[in-house]
DNA sequence: GTCTATATCCTGATAGAC
DNA sequence: GTCTATCAGGATATAGAC
């Protein structure tokens, strides 16, 4: 450690790395669409020029694969938690990856949010899926087991009911925006914390809107 | 009615009205992506030239002009209905709406997934978000309401539920194919009814997953 | 690491023959 | 109503100077 530190709280902070790039890109695929940003775009939000973006990644499609990696790697790691393992009960360990997922989809929102918006254009975008389906096959599998054990009403079709506990989990990304630094939630009106946002999922898809 | 009848049975059907010729673009843009399906993607598939698509529409965005459209008439329709004006609770003129809302999505579900996609870049895209918020914002009224009246939890904030509320119903785009014809449902294994979609959305909606 | 300039292809849309 | 031919602009990506 005794090397001379660079003062990193310059203003000045305008030399990309790919994974900076990244953020800057992500932000501008969620607001135009992939297909709907074209390089010229980027370049603009990046404030440097559309060829500098090529000495950063091979092209557009490495940044869309880079993205929706981080987003599966995200999701999948939840897993292998705690709380999606020690517990007896499948309700418990269901409860538990459904609040995670919650969680962790508004914590890496940019790069779930595009995960979920790709359609199978490119062999990236197809690997994608087939990785989301293999989130959702193992949430189905919990709540199978949630059934078997009598915790989880039966009469629901166990994949038409993760369909829509995941309909409504990745919904989130249509409207939650993270606090900005430096406020407390609940300054703005109609705006949610993430915690209540997580909490209110599980409420809702286990116990229901009506009055008990 | 003294004229003679064409025979509409005869396997060649070949010459396009805006309004056929819109079933196919609406399929190919929500498969492809309405900004990753160009006129060459839209010609090859309806089988003419692009040049023959500007006889029939003046371009590529009234063809989503007219499917949005088309989608919002439907959904604002069923606040005129009898089952969401004439019942005297808030909570079963919800539950209505929301039984509905699932029922029309799923009668017009290329022109509604269309919908539900447009991000904004256009005019057209901004209209239709605009309209669309304006639904939410009926439904949020409903929900209120029913809150008011006793029925419905007043533990979870109302637009907040709105929007998982609608969150789960949108997502039936994501996965339900309308059974073809001469097939009754409950022959391919995993694929579901659409009066069985809309009771399992309304059932998990006001009472949950869990066993009671 | 960033730039300007350019190559090559594809885009939405039009003109005009049949 | 459909076609071929074509336009002008925009797309991704590369070459090579600084």
């Amino acid at each position: 450690m005794a090397m001379a530190k660079r003062d990193t709280t310059a203003p000045k902070r305008d030399t990309y790395t790919p994974e900076s790039l990244l953020a800057v890109a992500v932000e501008v695929f969620n607001e135009r669409g992939y297909d709907g940003t074209s390089m010229e775009h980027l370049s603009r939000a990046a404030g440097i020029s559309k060829s500098s973006i090529y000495h950063h990644v091979r092209g557009k499609e490495e940044l869309l694969e880079r993205a929706v990696g981080r987003a599966l790697d995200g999701l999948f790691a939840i897993f292998e938690e705690d709380g999606a393992r020690a517990q007896e009960r499948a309700i418990d360990r269901l409860e538990y990856v459904v609040h995670r997922t919650a969680e962790v989809l508004m914590a890496e929102l940019p790069y779930v949010t595009l995960l979920l918006r790709v359609r199978g254009n490119t062999g990236t975008e197809r690997w994608a899926m087939e990785r989301r389906r293999e989130f959702d096959h193992e949430v189905a599998e919990l709540l199978r087991a949630a059934v078997a054990e009598g915790d989880l009403r039966a009469d629901v079709d166990v994949r038409l009911a993760t369909r829509l506990l995941f309909g409504m989990i990745n919904s989130i990304v249509e409207w939650y925006r993270p606090p900005k630094d430096g406020e407390r939630h609940g300054e703005h009106p109609g705006e949610h914390g993430g915690e209540q946002v997580a909490d209110t999922v599980v409420r809702i898809a286990f116990d229901g809107l009506r009055t008990s």
